[in-house]
DNA sequence: ACCTGAACACCGTTCAAGT
DNA sequence: ACCTGAACACCGTTCAAGT
């Protein structure tokens, strides 16, 4: 477990004192001793450590080689960019809210109060990695581009849902509209109130997003319902 | 005391492009040749305007002064940094966003025809301008910090909302749930739709939104009037 | 194959100085 | 009051060179 080494070099603004100081030269890792190890994952883990911690703005390439004691360019031999990196990050972001919320589906019970429950799900994971999940939504990302392995992570979530819908509407509980139109209403529902909590528009609690989820989940399915009562 | 000076750090590597662009050597305004219009708002809309059409990593200080004809510190006359700067476009885009939902509401007869119209007006505006509503968004702020201004702003703009739902609970004909966490549920669809759209979550059309829009604006009525029918 | 360190072009911001 | 231009510290990225 590195312990980074804190001030690296950020502290603007401080006079031609900080000028003069040493410069404590060069870590000079001992000759020969390269990282060997998953280097990849160890720099995917880094990054994603320093975005849930401190955000986005406050990942630099230099910073993640410096916390695992590397030069700071080694992260290409890895990775094509920093936005290759981001996407890197925004994938495994989606397989662990896949993973979330499949759990809450299945311990559930598969039904109508399952589905609730990955409603909630969903908003918990935002509010609990709001840095994370906003890069998962690429606002940084150069339009269009997006590489295969994030499409396939995002359909993947995407489809834990379509799923659960597909089960919803087999069992005569919600109306049978198009499933991917359906799909898409209830990832919106949710994703609105993630993204509004997190941008702390329902107020400086984020977690308001879970009392809205609450109401949410329960318009949304009434909704749904609506047609067959 | 360690301010820390908030990390920019948008913009990645604009390519040759821009180092290729040519230069342009210091424009040399005619010595004692000041702006002297206003120079405030005429940056605020060149700011617009560049993010309306390279998005927002394309946005430096150095180049909206450029636009002008303006030294690139000239800026920090009217705003405190870029980030204040980012602020007031976000202001503006709510104020010019309530403007559109009240002229839906109005011109479509402040029925239930009209508050659908109000939901696509509210799609249509930030699949029509999705760098200006992302900014709105604040996906680039420091955490927390947001002034008064533009708390207001988009406060006019959700006020929009809440006072058409209201209307529609005196008519009878929405169900008569809490205002405000009604009016949050509603501003969550909406928004999850714009956004989804924006970051081409729904396909590589944008418009997409728009048909999206549609099926949810009728879902999400249904769902308000359920317990009436 | 993997990593380094110097170099490059680009930033936002500060500040003494000009009008 | 308003603006300039040089300077500063910080970036992402490239590349020849090392092991």
């Amino acid at each position: 477990m590195l312990t980074l080494s804190t001030p690296p070099a950020y502290a603007a603004s401080m006079p031609s004192r900080v000028a003069a100081r040493p410069r404590s030269r060069a870590p000079r890792k001992p000759a020969g001793r390269y990282h060997h190890g998953d280097l990849r994952n160890a720099l995917l883990q880094a990054a994603v450590a320093t975005i849930d911690r401190e955000g986005v703005e406050a990942l630099t390439l230099r910073g993640v080689g410096e916390t695992l004691g590397v030069s700071r360019t080694a992260l290409y031999r890895h990775f094509r960019d920093k936005t290759s990196l981001l996407e890197a990050v925004a994938a495994q972001g989606f397989r662990t809210l896949r993973a979330d919320l499949t759990c809450a589906w299945e311990s559930g019970g598969a039904g109508i109060a399952a589905f609730t429950a990955m409603g909630r799900a969903y908003v918990r994971f935002a509010v609990t990695h709001p840095s994370h999940y906003r890069v998962m939504f690429g606002a940084f990302r150069p339009q269009g581009t997006c590489d295969d392995d994030l499409k396939a992570a995002g359909a993947g979530a995407f489809q834990a849902l379509v799923d659960a819908l597909a089960a919803q509407q087999s069992a005569g509980a919600i109306r049978r509209d198009p499933l991917q139109t359906q799909a898409g209403y209830v990832w919106a529902v949710v994703h609105g109130v993630a993204m509004l909590a997190i941008d702390r528009q329902l107020g400086p609690d984020p977690s308001a997003g879970n009392a809205l989820a609450d109401y949410a989940v329960e318009a949304l399915v009434t909704g749904l319902e609506a047609r067959l009562l």
